[in-house]
DNA sequence: TGTACATCAGTGAACGCGCGTTCACTGATGTAC
DNA sequence: TGTACATCAGTGAACGCGCGTTCACTGATGTAC
């Protein structure tokens, strides 16, 4: 009864295939350097085409950059469903492996999404912050866990809703802890898909895991560590 | 004598003048939107002069990101020279926090040096690797002293020359732990600079803050946390 | 000190290009009766 | 089942734009004698 009917299928199939197209091209050349004439020329389409599809050039990048918080919460939430009953530094282990292993595989993604900001786009709030929410979602829930502050929302149906709390809405504590977990995250996957750690023999992925055990460590509800550096030292510095 | 003669003089001022037009055309509308017309534009000349100082588009932005990592350099160079005797945790902080301090200050170059790559653009790396060794050179010192591996060069006269040793010569256990710090540093950085912390009520600096004198803490030649960390969990995560 | 010549910073016009976007249109797909 | 009409995906030509880069040139600055 209810089915789809032809054209709005293929009218959703050409949308895809824009956005499909749109991404490997910003995977080739970079997230600045989308051409919706290139893109249209990809398609076999006339530029003019694109404009059934996309008030402009930004509104397709506006998409490209909610679909890849959604895939990127979605690699998330998978990662940790499948530790649902993983001690706290497990869950978080699981969660900032998956998020390397998403940027590793989605780097014009993640480019877009946390990169350098394109040049003349400004990015609709309101659009983009629930989808920005929607990926941090499970590391919220973690650092809330690890402060003791709230339970974890119930995780039967991990990806079925946002959040309501943000980051933003995090206590200090929390907030604070789940923002240096996503600094150290977000300082290793950045320089080794942008290319700064090619050149060293390492291999980026033990380093990050490394790290990431570090930081797991400080889970511990109240970990001495971080009650200690809390304030400024004495020193001069 | 060896006055710079007069033409010598103007090429120079008008050649320090075309960067620092492209430095803050870039500040104002990101690293890849830099346009040569439009820095001739700003400065009264026509286009074509500014090919009398640079062969093409490439060649200045390449001038840019080696004037950028020198200026962190020496920012670095200062930080550390203005705490000739301290303790390595403390030498840390303060490299820490001047790398923040020149992040901050010099977003664009920040960018240009540490961003997603400018579509197009290929760096050469002959000429901008060695900058960039050069501005990790006081990282890679602190990373060699904390693992006791060598002791630290002369520190007499800090910015003298580059540093032999760079980032990739360092050995696998001290070559980890500067990782590790820098990957903090950028992290929180980046996101700081880009705009990702802008919504939430964070003092950024402060977090940054904390999270430093955290890594700092594990400076310590041997420090348990590293041992116990470094060899892959039993577990299936 | 004056003259002839070389250097070279800067000009202005032109090249070919690709871009985002608009517009009047065509023709196939769907709907109402 | 057939016909008339509405919808709407896609076309092709055109718009104005800014870009990087080249080229033959002008005219001021410097040098040799």
């Amino acid at each position: 009864m209810a089915v789809t009917p032809r054209r709005e299928r293929n009218r959703l199939a050409t949308l895809a295939e824009i956005k499909a197209t749109a991404r490997a091209q910003m995977a080739e050349r970079g997230a600045a350097a989308l051409s919706l004439r290139e893109v249209a020329r990809q398609m076999g389409l006339s530029s003019a085409a694109i404009y059934r599809y996309f008030a402009d050039r930004d509104a397709l990048v506006t998409a490209l950059i909610v679909d890849a918080y959604a895939d990127l919460a979605a690699a998330l939430d998978a990662a940790v469903a499948d530790h649902p009953d993983a001690a706290l530094a497990q869950r978080f282990l699981a969660l900032a492996l998956a998020y390397r292993a998403w940027a590793v595989g989605h780097p014009a993604g993640y480019a877009l999404i946390l990169g350098t900001p394109i040049p003349g786009y400004q990015a609709p709030d309101a659009i983009t912050r629930p989808a920005a929410h929607r990926a941090m979602a499970r590391l919220v829930e973690v650092a809330l866990a690890a402060r003791g502050e709230a339970s974890p929302p119930d995780r039967a149906e991990p990806s079925a809703e946002p959040l309501a709390v943000g980051l933003s809405d995090l206590p200090p504590a929390a907030r604070a802890l789940a923002l240096a977990g996503w600094g150290q995250m977000h300082g290793l996957v950045a320089l080794e898909i942008f290319g700064h750690l090619d050149a060293l023999g390492d291999d980026p992925a033990s380093l990050y895991r490394r790290e990431m055990l570090a930081f797991a460590d400080r889970l511990g509800v109240g970990h001495p560590r971080d009650r200690a550096a809390v304030p400024a030292p004495a020193g001069a510095v």
